[in-house]
DNA sequence: CTGAAAGCGCTTACAG
DNA sequence: CTGAAAGCGCTTACAG
């Protein structure tokens, strides 16, 4: 087996590089660097031997040596199994897009810094997951956690490693968190449906109770029906988890069990809204013109659905470069610690809340 | 500036436990990788220390020293602007789903085996990519590659840094190659729309002319064709390139030059169909009434578009994990290289091929 | 401008 | 079973 081991030429080192060009290991590392301009001869010659021998530094090597690793961690909850597998929505289909989307908004804004995303994912009743963030926060400069990928009362020890970021959390006096402006989006949303269209009943289909999202969504809505004099319909029977098997099980218990529908429903998310359509349509209940249906963060698919989802905007991908930006100037000082970064969401008219094409209503 | 950085408490190392647990940092280690079993009174006093101080090992000194560090490496083509900020197809909505699919697989694999994802993305006329593909490199223990992610006389020169897996290219002397059965697939869609519904023209859209995919599916596509004796369009004016504005734009082409469409379109990939549907839809064109539209993938979106997509479905999830497994089994002996791994692909049958929601037609 | 040396924080033969 | 020491491959004061 040593013979197998020796035909896997391992890459050459700095001291190789130095050998080829007659310098020492403290030039190579400055030319490749830039460090205190080295003479031009020693630049070439560097250059040079790093060119024929292909090298390229270690990453660990350079990570323990300059304490800097040019990576950050990326943690977010993968969708339970038995979610999924429940109706007609397959496993891929969930989750996927709000993540992946923010994950592309972190990834192009670290590159341009020279970073890298490194991610990992936790179940929900995966008893390694705290051990697993642990060990991503070591492979990193620092965290972003997506919503609820952790227990708050478990931040301040991941802290404690790394700088930490949330997503769609709350601030903490050592995590800073970046989130869309849920009240004014759902505000501007609920005054659509209960103003412009004058539904006189809504209900708030509810993602997952411990989102502060969730809660700021509800709010919202619940006060501003209680202005317009709406009737306002939540609780057990309205509670969902961000899933669309989640949404279409609301729906699908209330007409089992004869429940009169609200004229409008203003789903927590829009994968929420997904389940929903699906259940009121294999009814045979029309959308919109039996009942009205809206989502929340617009997720690339929002406009294939049909009828079209109208819903709120959030800047997903800026969500996530914003979330990268922060981390990095907490990286080496902490200072941004503490921070609550609200980024504004736009609401988006299609045809779901009874809107036409063309224009309003 | 110094009371600034002291404030951020740096996380204990190996010598802090040792202190404290009143052994050499030899113990410790051994306590935490289980390696020749300290004693019971030395594992407990360690443990204790460890518990106490919070600690977990760095990264980067670990990799250093275990030459090894537990990350791989993802690399994708990130979609080029221009493309899609024509037509109605928003940026997230491209190339996400695929992609991303394959990586959740690759990062659940991964996972299981104690790795981490290092993931980054590279324009098309990204100048510096070649340079970034080798510090990630560098940063991982492998590289897994996607389609196109890097021009193949790149491949050799990266694969001399770490072991490389790519992902629907070809095979290499020095790397391995994970894709979906294109020949099985396609041929066997073919027949379904040539000889189950009697189609007597098809085009075939086409994706990127560089890709092994592409080249497949369409000689697959062009043989069954043939033996149906049915004329088979491909050629400058069916060149899309994986994506739906792609796609749209052959159709508003070639509309717009009056030719006649032929009775189905088999397109490269799903999001190519999505745009295909979306260019029909907007002339007018009934799918499948007057034209039948199929895709390639099976990506989560495909089921729901209007009319829903008939398509042949790759394992992606699987290609992904396979991916890792392979590119697994090369790090620490490369035996593997030069290998060939095909995925079986399976032909799901949906409405935009001519067939009811019920069976076949 | 350049080199010798220390040090980053671990793992792992090597002795005992 | 345990500890002292070497070494992983870099960066960066420190001298010269």
């Amino acid at each position: 087996m040593a013979e197998q081991d020796r035909s896997i030429q391992s890459p050459p080192t700095i001291y190789d590089v130095a050998r080829a060009a007659g310098v020492s290991i403290a030039s190579v590392s400055r030319v490749l660097n830039g460090n205190r301009n080295p003479r031009q001869e020693t630049r070439e010659r560097v250059l040079r031997a790093v060119a024929d021998l292909g090298f390229v530094p270690d990453g660990a090597a350079r990570a323990l040596s300059a304490r800097l690793k040019e990576v950050v961690g990326v943690v977010f909850r993968r969708v339970p199994w038995q979610l999924t597998s429940e109706g007609s929505f397959a496993e891929e289909d969930e989750s996927l897009q709000f993540t992946d989307v923010i994950n592309r908004g972190i990834e192009v804004a670290a590159q341009r810094q020279g970073y890298n995303l490194l991610v990992g994912s936790v179940g929900v009743d995966d008893q390694d997951a705290h051990r697993r963030i642990m060990t991503m926060a070591r492979k990193s400069d620092g965290l972003i956690l997506h919503d609820r990928a952790v227990h708050p009362s478990r931040l301040a020890q991941i802290a404690r490693q790394v700088p930490v970021v949330t997503l769609a959390g709350i601030a903490s006096p050592v995590t800073a968190n970046v989130r869309g402006d849920n009240g004014a989006g759902m505000t501007e949303l609920a005054r659509h449906l209960l103003l412009d269209h004058g539904y006189p009943t809504i209900a708030y289909l509810a993602g997952h109770a411990d989102s502060p999202d969730n809660l700021a969504r509800r709010e919202a809505l619940a006060r501003e029906a209680a202005r317009a004099r709406a009737l306002f319909a939540d609780g057990p029977r309205w509670q969902g988890n961000y899933y669309a098997a989640g949404g279409a099980r609301v729906i699908a218990l209330l007409l089992a069990d004869k429940m009169p529908l609200p004229r409008a429903i203003a789903c927590a998310n829009d994968q929420t809204a997904i389940g929903v359509l699906h259940a009121l349509s294999r009814h045979g209940i029309d959308v919109p013109g039996e009942v009205a249906v809206t989502g929340f963060d617009d997720i690339p698919v929002a406009r294939h659905l049909h009828p079209r989802l109208t819903t709120v905007r959030q800047p997903i991908q800026e969500l996530g470069a914003t979330a990268f930006d922060v981390l990095r100037s907490m990286i080496g000082s902490r200072d941004r610690a503490g921070r609550e970064i609200v980024l504004p969401t736009t609401l988006v008219l299609r045809e779901s809340c009874g809107c036409t094409a063309g224009g309003r209503q």
